[in-house]
DNA sequence: CGTTTCAATATGTATATACATAATTGCCAT
DNA sequence: ATGGCAATTATGTATATACATATTGAAACG
């Protein structure tokens, strides 16, 4: 998460996160290389002057935040980094056409509520059958469509969206507003547009299309899958980050 | 950090984490919509018949986790859903090739060592001229050409790339384990292949083509850029993540 | 009527303590 | 040796307690 706020430098005036600060330091810096071992709870005690239930919450923060893993009777070690991760804005469509001083129009193609199939409930990570509302929209950025949206919603998980016609307001924002999301998995590939999509985007069949897949939960419940392509012309993710761990 | 990894479906064992599923059940079920006061610290106690400190412990981290905010003196309260910003995972190649189970492999096609072109200054965000490696190179999946790398670097930054030759090493790992980056920025992008780059990765011109471009500074000096191209068939980006609260 | 002061209150941090739990170590008996 | 048992040890969780700190709301004051 982000995780570790405070660096050593910022010092985040208490204890525990000063404790925090400076094992996360040292293993961001290098100095504590993966595996190696960190100073048992009661020698930080020793060394911090503190109890060790303020030497355990900083521990526990780090091994949460993915940097330590804690080993009953072995101690705790630094762990290996995972893997670059970094900070990816996803932004909601209207705000990504009007950044590019574009007029933002939403179009619903299409809606319908069904039992979930056995597709819908792999798209959704779903082990029970029930409602879910299939919608198919457009969104334009100007003249030209932008982005072909099609999406299930998890009707067990989000009644209220069965009432909804989506009309007027896009899926995206309407959950936003409503659900906050947990957690999310992120799919980006490339594509060739198939007929349906050409016609949709106006584009050529077999034309070049980035694919943004996102599943989504909310306390473990899926609530929607949707799937956004994007003509190749119109669209690129931008991401800006800086190395986080974990 | 990382947040609610237990549902109160699952019940987490402890007391304070099911105090935390419970809660967050709540907001993310949208029984608690934003702005709603949650109990007090000394209600929850009553409810839960523990001490304050267990219920602190739920409460710290779900304001750390930016479900809640709280306030001294007033309360914790739940929080409008945050922007969605995320955690997007970028792997080395070859860690991405070996997931699939698949024998690595790289392959340098070219090197260049040359005074900057304003096209290289471009891409690097160089203001000054000064020397530039040019490279391109190839990874494989098996028998199959998996992604097409063309990469700068920034030789002013990294002295001592001009002697490093890229034939058994790939300048990712070399740079990652030199280089230690501050920050980056990626663009994510589908493209058509053109003949050269489907000679390269031996699919058929005009097909589809994930592009991921990523320029990285070290202490606000520019690095590298590197531009990724992988086949449509062969490559998907996968992003796992929740959501983050500045 | 506006401002200052002050007490009440909820959260923030820390302590000492206790017992539970898991894993390693070493010892013992086979 | 070796397989199993028990002691040791580090972490995991919880408690009761204490004091600090920020903010609210109301009382006191000019």
């Amino acid at each position: 998460m982000s995780l570790i706020e405070t660096a050593a430098t910022e010092g985040g005036g208490s204890l525990h996160q000063r404790i925090l600060s400076d094992i996360s330091e040292k293993i961001l810096s290098g100095a504590w290389a993966p595996g190696h071992r960190i100073p048992f709870e009661h020698e930080l005690t020793a060394e911090y002057n503190c109890s060790r239930m303020t030497v355990n919450k900083a521990l526990s923060q780090l091994a949460k935040a993915g940097l330590i893993e804690r080993r009953r009777r072995s101690g705790s070690f630094v762990r290996r980094p995972q893997s670059q991760a970094a900070v990816l804005e996803i932004h909601d469509i209207r705000i990504e056409v009007e950044a590019l001083g574009l007029l933002y129009r939403y179009e619903r193609l299409a809606r319908l509520k069904r039992r979930s199939s056995a597709e819908d409930r792999a798209l959704l990570e779903l082990t029970a059958a029930g409602p879910v509302l299939a919608l198919e929209c457009l969104h334009f950025a100007g003249q030209r469509p932008f982005a072909h949206e099609q999406r299930l919603i998890n009707l067990t998980a989000v009644v209220e969206a069965g009432e909804e016609e989506f009309l007027e307001i896009a899926p995206g924002p309407w959950l936003i507003g409503r659900v906050p999301w947990s957690e999310a998995e992120h799919r980006i590939r490339a594509i060739a547009a198939d007929q349906h999509i050409a016609d949709a985007l106006d584009i050529e069949p077999g034309a070049p299309c980035l694919v943004v897949e996102r599943r989504t939960w909310s306390a473990e419940h899926p609530v929607t899958h949707v799937r956004f392509i994007y003509a190749a012309e119109s669209h690129t993710l931008v991401a800006r980050f800086r190395p986080s761990q974990g």
